[in-house]
DNA sequence: GTCTATACAAGGATAGAC
DNA sequence: GTCTATCCTTGTATAGAC
């Protein structure tokens, strides 16, 4: 394990367990048993470390996203699984996202690429959904992409505050019955099985 | 005005304006024409300088939820106009909301105190509208409180990163529609046509 | 290229003079 | 009630050792 290596693991680990805005670079140092300096050398602010992590995010998430040909709402959903799962992996990222977004030039425009292809991704999994007979017809598209935005970005934030005694995988769980409880009405009666299949599965 | 008084104005001000993290005291005091002792004699910490803003949001929606007898779920969704307005002129506490409690003890007690009673009240208001006839009898009662609650605690952050070119009277619209279309399925006939007049309203 | 030592500006907090 | 002076910590920048 290379230096660099060492101050990212350490500081994704820190950054998960108390936050971002604090843990100080010298207290960092002090747990690799190496100076600020060295910190520095490798990641010359504290935001391109963050980066860093963001970016380790993003290539994580980006291996998901590959579309597959014949989704089911129930892969649909085991997609949102593995997200949630590397959302708790780089939870730091989530619970600061507005901060960060409004702070770091770097991440802000990182998000502005990959926003617009993130909800057209998701648009075209819901109208695959419609086509392949497992929603409605006549579904809200637009409503459903908002409402699965904003569960998907700050479920871990609410969690954190209303679910903290539960361990990740519960407040996984918890979330994934929501996501998958908000599709159910506007199922066809093969897509409603899917959900409910799912929701057994968890 | 006293003193104290201009200290919160200014500090509601700045801190919507860029963020708590992000206002020092030095610049807040130079901004009201006093020295920053003179800050600290009315607010001993940061931290209570913030709970104060706290303070007053949680007294201003406090007198939102007194209960209706007969609410309708067009007086349902009003009410959430108007916390939703709450929360744009004290933005800057929602958007720090984790980290707010986490780190501020006496918020994240002042927090577990009223949240119980915040989600009770929700679901009897839901429940009102069930036996009124607004909403279905085999709705997952359990299911939507979490949904309004996330949508009604992170609306504002989502708005600010995805919709920041807007002004707050269109986001809150946009978020109140959302609330809206959430509850469509759900509601009988009679519901159905009181959202929809809600949201020809907006 | 890798790492250390040190300095600096800005942040919040505190004690005490007036 | 107001302000000055001081302390400690933070992120950052720089000079230089190996």
């Amino acid at each position: 394990m290379t230096t660099e290596e060492k101050i990212v693991a350490k500081a994704l680990e820190m950054f998960n367990e108390r936050g971002i805005e604090y843990v100080g670079l010298r207290e960092l140092a002090a747990l690799l048993g190496i100076r600020v300096g060295n910190i520095t050398y490798y990641f010359p602010t504290k935001d391109d470390l963050v980066n860093r992590l963001a970016s380790d995010l993003a290539a994580l998430n980006a291996q998901l996203i590959i579309e597959r040909e014949q989704p089911t709402i129930h892969s649909f959903l085991e997609q949102y699984a593995k997200v949630f799962a590397n959302h708790v992996q780089y939870r730091c990222l989530l619970l600061s996202f507005v901060h960060l977004i409004e702070q770091n030039k770097s991440l802000s425009e990182q998000y502005k690429k990959t926003e617009h292809q993130r909800r057209t991704t998701i648009a075209s999994n819901l109208l695959s959904l419609q086509t392949l007979g497992y929603l409605e017809q006549e579904i809200d598209t637009e409503f459903l992409v908002s409402a699965l935005t904003l569960i998907g970005r700050f479920w871990i934030s609410e969690a954190s505050v209303s679910f903290r005694h539960l361990s990740p995988p519960e407040q996984i769980r918890h979330y994934l019955a929501l996501l998958a409880k908000l599709l159910i009405p506007y199922a066809t009666p093969r897509g409603q099985q899917d959900i409910e299949q799912f929701l057994s599965d968890l």
